[in-house]
DNA sequence: GATGAATGAGGCTTCATTCAT
DNA sequence: CATGAATGAAGCCTCATTCAT
C-alpha cells in the first residue's frame, strides 16, 4: 500500500531497507522533537544524503503520511473492532473519538499538519483526515438516529474537536488530566440544561 | 504601566516614544502576518533598530503581553460588565466565554504563545493568562453552585477550550462555521443523557 | 554512425531503441528549456534511468553532439548546395554564415557549450566545430581571393562571431532586431572608410 | 555615491571596513572563478557569515554593481578624456568602444550578467547598462553625422558587440588574438563593398 | 539609550554522477 | 545492459539575538 506500486517491480532490496531506516529514523527525530523536526536532521540522522530523503520522501508531509500509515492501520483495525463489537451506537462513538485521540497523538505536534492538510486539497495528509471523518460521520450518525447525539454535530467538528484535544495537550508542560478534561468537555458540554 | 520601575528612574522621553511607537507597529504586523511575524520586521517597520525593540521586549512575549494589555482592560470591563449584569451565572460564564473567545482572536495564531505561556512558569503571558484562568473559574463555580454548569469541570480547561476553539480556526480555510460549533460542543458536549 | 564501434559488436536492439528515444526526447527537452536542462529530467521523460542516459552519452557534451548531427548533416548539404549554386564568393560566404546561425539557434544556450568547445581538447562538439571552421575557411578564402572579404580574417573568427549572434539573441527578452542588427555589423562594420 | 545616502548618517566604521572587505574578497573571488562564484564562498572567504554578506549585498547583481562602480567611474573619466581630446568622431568612438571592451572584460563571466540585466527593468545593473549605451549613442551619432559611421547603427547594438566579444574571450583557453579580431570584425565587417 | 552590523546555525533543495542490483 | 537508488557537495537564504559603537 505504501510502497509506489504504479512501477509495477518491487523496489530494490537496498532502496526498501533505507526507505524503512529513514522512516525509523524520522519517527524517532519526530517523537523527540517534534513534527517540525527539519528534514536535514532526518537524513543525517539516518545516515543518509538529503537526496536519499527527498527520493523517497518529496515532502514533509509525503513523509508524515507514510510514517502514520501503520497507525492508520491500526486505527482502521480498531474501526472495524468497534463496529463488530455492536456497542451502543454512543458508546461506539465514544470509542472511535478515544482510538482517534490516540492517533493523533502519536508525535508531538502532529495535530498542526493535520488542520493544515485540512484546509488544503494537495496534501498527502488530507485523504487520511477524510477518510477518517467519513469514518466519524458513521459513527456519528448512528449515534444520532439512536437518539445518543445531539443533532446539529458535524464528525468534521467532532474531529476537529479531537485534533484541538491533541494540540492542547502538546504544550510542552501540559499535565496529562488537561487532555482529559478537554476531551469530556467535548463530550458533555459545561452546561446543564 | 509597564515600564521597567526597578531602575527608579522615569525613563527618557524619547524611550517612551519608542517603546509606544514599536507597540502600534507590532500590532499592524501581527494583525496583518500573524504573531509569527518576524522581530526584525516589526523593529524596521517601526523605524528603530533591533536592539532597541529587545531592550524595551526582551522577548517575544513580553511584547505580545504588552500588546495585549489594552485588549485586557476591554476584556476586564466586559468582566465587570458582566457581574453586574446580574445574569444568570450560566448566562454570565456563557458571556465571558465569548469575550474571551474574541480576546484570543486578535491575532491569527495568538493562541500558541499563550498555550505555550500556560506551561511554563517564566513568561510575560503566564500572569495574564492566570488572572483569566481565574476570572473564568470564579464565573464558573458561580454557575456550579447555582447548578447551571458541571462539577468536575475546571477554569483552566475552558480557557484552553477557547483556545483551542482559536487555533482551530486559524486553519488557512477553516470556515466560519468550524469556530462556533467546536464552541457550542464545548458547551453542549455532543451526548444526550 | 555514432555507435561504439569498438566493441566489434552489433549494439543489442533494445539499447539501440534507447538511445534512439533518449534522443528525441533530450531535443525535445533542449527544445524547451535551453540545453542547461538536467540530465535527470532528461532521463525520466525519455523513462529511462540515468544510468542508462549515461551509459550512452557520458558527457552532455556527446548528448549535443549527436543531437546535432542531424542538423550537422543538413548544414553538410546546404554547404553542398551553395558550392553548386556558383554564387559570387562573398555572396556564399554570406549564406553559409547564415545557415550557421541557423544551425546554432537551434536550441536555447546553445552557444554556450559551442564556445567550450572550441577552448577543450576534448569535447564531442570540438570535432563538428572544426568542421564547420574548416568549412568557414574555404568560403571565406575563396571570397578573399575573389577581392570580396577583407583579408586578416580568419574562419575562426566568423564562427565565433556567429556563436556571439546567437549569445546575444538568448537573452531572455532580446528583441528580434538584435541578433540581425549584430550580424550585419559583423558583416559591414560600423565604419566607413 | 555607493554609500546609503538615504539614511543621512555616515556608516558605521566596522561596516564600512567589513564592506570594504567584502568587496575585495568578491573581486578576487570573481576574478578567479568568474561571477558565478557562490556568494557563500565570498562570504566564507571573507570571514563573515552569510548574513552580512547579504546585508550589505542583498542580491549577487548588487554585489556586482558595487563591484563595477570604481570602474565606472574610470570609464566615465575615460569618456570624458575621450570627448576633451576633440579627436574624429569615429576614432572617438573607436576608442570608447576599447575603453568598454576593457571596462567589460574586468572579470571572467561579466557579459553574461550584464546582457540579462539589459532584459530587466529591476536590475543594479540595468542602469548602469543603460548610461554607458546613452554614451555610446553620442559618441555614435557624432561619428555618423561627421560620415565616419554608418546609420541604422544603434548604440545599443554596438554595446552589445562588446559584451559579445567579450563573452567569445571568456572561453576557457580562449588565444588573445580572439578578442581583437572580433573587434575588428564589428569595426570593419568582413565584406568589401 | 539607541543603533544597526554581525553572527552563524540552520533550513531548504537540486543535480551530475557512480555503482550495487 | 538497464536500472534507479544513493550520494553529498553546493547553492540558496532567513532570522533571533548579541554587542560594539
Amino acid at each position: 500500500m505504501a510502497q509506489d506500486t504504479s512501477s509495477g517491480r518491487a523496489p530494490r532490496a537496498d532502496a526498501r531497507k533505507n526507505r524503512a531506516h529513514i522512516l525509523e529514523t524520522a519517527e524517532k527525530v519526530f517523537a523527540a522533537n517534534g513534527v517540525t523536526g527539519s528534514m536535514d536532521t532526518i537524513a543525517k540522522r539516518a545516515g543518509v544524503g538529503p537526496g536519499t530523503l527527498y527520493r523517497h520522501f518529496p515532502t514533509r508531509e509525503s513523509l508524515l503520511a507514510e510514517l502514520l500509515q501503520t497507525r492508520d492501520r491500526e486505527l482502521e483495525a480498531k474501526r472495524q473492532a468497534i463496529e463488530q463489537e455492536r456497542l451502543d451506537p454512543d458508546t461506539a462513538l465514544s470509542e472511535w473519538l478515544d482510538a482517534l485521540a490516540v492517533w493523533v497523538s502519536a508525535f508531538d505536534g502532529l495535530s498542526e499538519p493535520l488542520r493544515e492538510a485540512l484546509s488544503e486539497r494537495t496534501s498527502a495528509l488530507t485523504i487520511t483526515c477524510q477518510g477518517f471523518i467519513t469514518s466519524t460521520d458513521k459513527f456519528l450518525e448512528a449515534a444520532q438516529e439512536a437518539g445518543g447525539a445531539r443533532s446539529g454535530v458535524r464528525g468534521r467538528d467532532l474531529f476537529l474537536g479531537v485534533l484541538a484535544t491533541a494540540w492542547v495537550s502538546n504544550a510542552a508542560m501540559a499535565d496529562k488530566s488537561t487532555a482529559t478534561a478537554l476531551a469530556s468537555l467535548l463530550r458533555s458540554g459545561w452546561v446543564i440544561d
